[in-house]
RNA sequence: GGGUGCAUAGCUCAGUCGGUAGAGCAACGGCCUUUUAAGCCGUGGGUCGCAGGUUCGAUCCCUGCUGCACUCACCA
């Protein structure tokens, strides 16, 4: 390794004294490598063409080469000469390797195989490479020596975007996918809005958070777990569809479908409830897929349809069905013992909302492969929702949305009774002083402010990275986040 | 946090039933002005993840640690 990063210093060196810039200060292109392919009839031996980007690939004849350079649109052949770019130049270009990035100034052809190929009669080093990149080769599609270390593609992401095309075609696909996202929102006329990361107490959501503290103010803050009861603040304030789109933060464990700070979509609605937002919901998932010109979509093993309508399920029909045993009016004991029975490892702390979850977790879960809404769940593990209309006492109007096994979505009929919710958070918070570390927090100023009047609201979360990894076939979260949580 | 597996050259990987390692690509030198995984000839390159232990001798066996992958737990 030393050996090879000293061979490219002392290239460096040799270029410096031939009174060559090796860090230049611009250049100025006149085509993309793309649209000198594209426009290649137009432009053919009679364009000067201007192109920048990195070298990628070298075969050296003598005093003729070929390579391959890339910009962020793709690659181009260039073909060097010395007849064209002279004996200097060419003594310069014997100088570069792989990795370097450069500006050419040429005319188009193609070659006896048929490549579009820019003959360059000036090169210019833009910045020098002095540490060498994965070389990968491809033949008819097929790619040899790929940059396939995990490890090393996440924390040197650079290097993976550079050499894996289709890593950076994954991320295009996530900044189009959230833009689309924005585009639905303002298209029906919703506000974005921007609520604290920070935040003196945490809440909306039942998780750990990572805590920090701030000097001025001498006392713990907390990152926050979601944005649900800020949106809610200013749905009381009066704005009616408001929306954030942000980084949220969760001190739990790393796995492939989970990473620490997570993107997640939160949006709330004046005078709708659940069902309005389960209609929504699924013209969201359609719209992306319109977008993306699929209604089928490649997943892991599965193959997901969108263009049937989303089943609505009740959670205790479903459990019934996958579990065998109608839940609906068991006790919390006669539920520990079920699941004692089914073989569900339990904690000591665990409470009737538990069970449910862990029932629906094992046995329902896995099989929702198709979109699917889950409505109607356990009050008990809902303390933000509003109870079911129908006078279930421990029911709440709430749904999430399962594909391939996984949570995508969570909404509810948004809980606007001040007096319940005071009820509901103080639950949460004898949970917690019970050993719950996940149960919510009471947060004194956001019961005042519901009790100043909160209209009917419906909301609803999306865990945005999710959604990237459906609709990119990414079955590990770390491969739609450009830097993954590791280890250091 | 638990379990299983992996860690060898810049990249992708062999290998040593324990005797300090090899290939292709990349690099370096030579030939080559339409090649394209360019080709041909030659050369160099590794504290075999880290720290201990066993042994005459460890990259290989054992223990611990670190990192990664898969998986369970937890969550979105």
């Amino acid at each position: 390794m030393s050996e090879l990063l000293a061979i490219r210093r002392e290239k460096l060196q040799a270029i410096r004294a031939m009174d060559v810039r090796a860090y230049e200060y611009e250049f100025q292109r006149t085509h993309t490598t793309t649209e000198i392919i594209q426009q290649f009839d137009e432009i053919t031996e009679k364009v000067v063409v201007r192109t920048a980007g990195r070298i990628m690939a070298v075969r050296k004849m003598g005093r003729a080469s070929f390579c391959h350079m890339q910009d962020e649109s793709g690659r181009i052949q260039i073909y060097v000469q010395e007849n064209s770019v002279g004996s200097r130049g060419y003594e310069l270009f014997g100088l570069l390797d792989i990795g370097d990035i450069i500006g050419i100034v040429g005319k188009v052809f193609r070659t006896r195989t048929g490549e579009v190929t820019i003959l360059v009669d000036e090169l210019h080093l833009l910045a020098k490479n002095i540490r060498p990149i994965p070389i990968v080769k491809e033949k008819d599609g097929q790619v040899f020596d790929a940059f396939t270390d995990k490890e090393q593609r996440y924390r040197q992401r650079y290097l993976d975007l550079m050499v894996n095309p289709e890593v950076r075609e994954v991320f295009r696909t996530r900044s189009r996918i959230i833009q689309w996202t924005r585009d639905f929102l303002n298209e029906r006329g919703f506000l974005e809005v921007d609520t604290p990361i920070l935040q003196p107490i945490y809440g909306g959501a039942n998780a750990r958070p990572f805590k920090t503290f701030y000097n001025a103010l001498e006392r713990d803050f907390y990152l926050r777990i979601a944005v649900e009861l800020y949106l809610k603040r200013l749905i009381i304030g009066g704005f009616e569809k408001v929306y954030e789109i942000g980084k949220n933060f969760r001190n739990e464990g790393l796995d492939r479908s989970h990473n620490p700070e997570f993107t997640l979509l939160e949006f709330y609605q004046t005078y709708v409830d659940y069902n309005y937002m389960m209609d929504f919901v699924e013209q969201y998932f359609r719209f992306l897929c319109a977008k993306l010109e699929k209604s089928k979509l490649p997943f892991g093993e599965y193959e997901i349809d969108f263009s049937q309508p989303f089943p609505r399920r009740k959670m205790f029909d479903l459990i019934r069905e996958y579990a065998g045993e109608d839940v609906a009016n068991y006790s919390e004991s006669e539920l520990k013992v079920l699941c004692q029975k089914k073989g569900i490892e339990l904690k000591p702390d665990d409470n009737y909302g538990k069970f449910i979850e862990l029932l629906f977790d094992n046995f329902v879960e896995p099989n929702l492969i198709q979109p699917t809404f889950v409505i109607d769940y356990p009050k008990a593990i809902s303390p933000l929702a509003k109870s079911k209309r129908d006078g279930s006492v421990a029911i709440v109007e709430r749904f999430e949305l399962y594909i391939a096994g996984h949570e995508f979505v969570n909404a509810f009929s948004e809980l606007n009774d001040p007096i319940d919710q005071r009820e509901r958070l103080e639950q949460q918070n004898r949970l917690r002083e019970s050993g719950d570390e996940e149960a919510q927090t009471m947060d004194e100023d956001f019961v005042t402010a519901m009790e100043f009047g909160m209209p009917p609201t419906g909301g609803v979360g999306i865990g945005i990275d999710r959604v990237v990894m459906l609709f990119t076939n990414q079955v590990s979260i770390k491969d739609v986040i450009l830097f993954p949580q590791m280890r250091t």
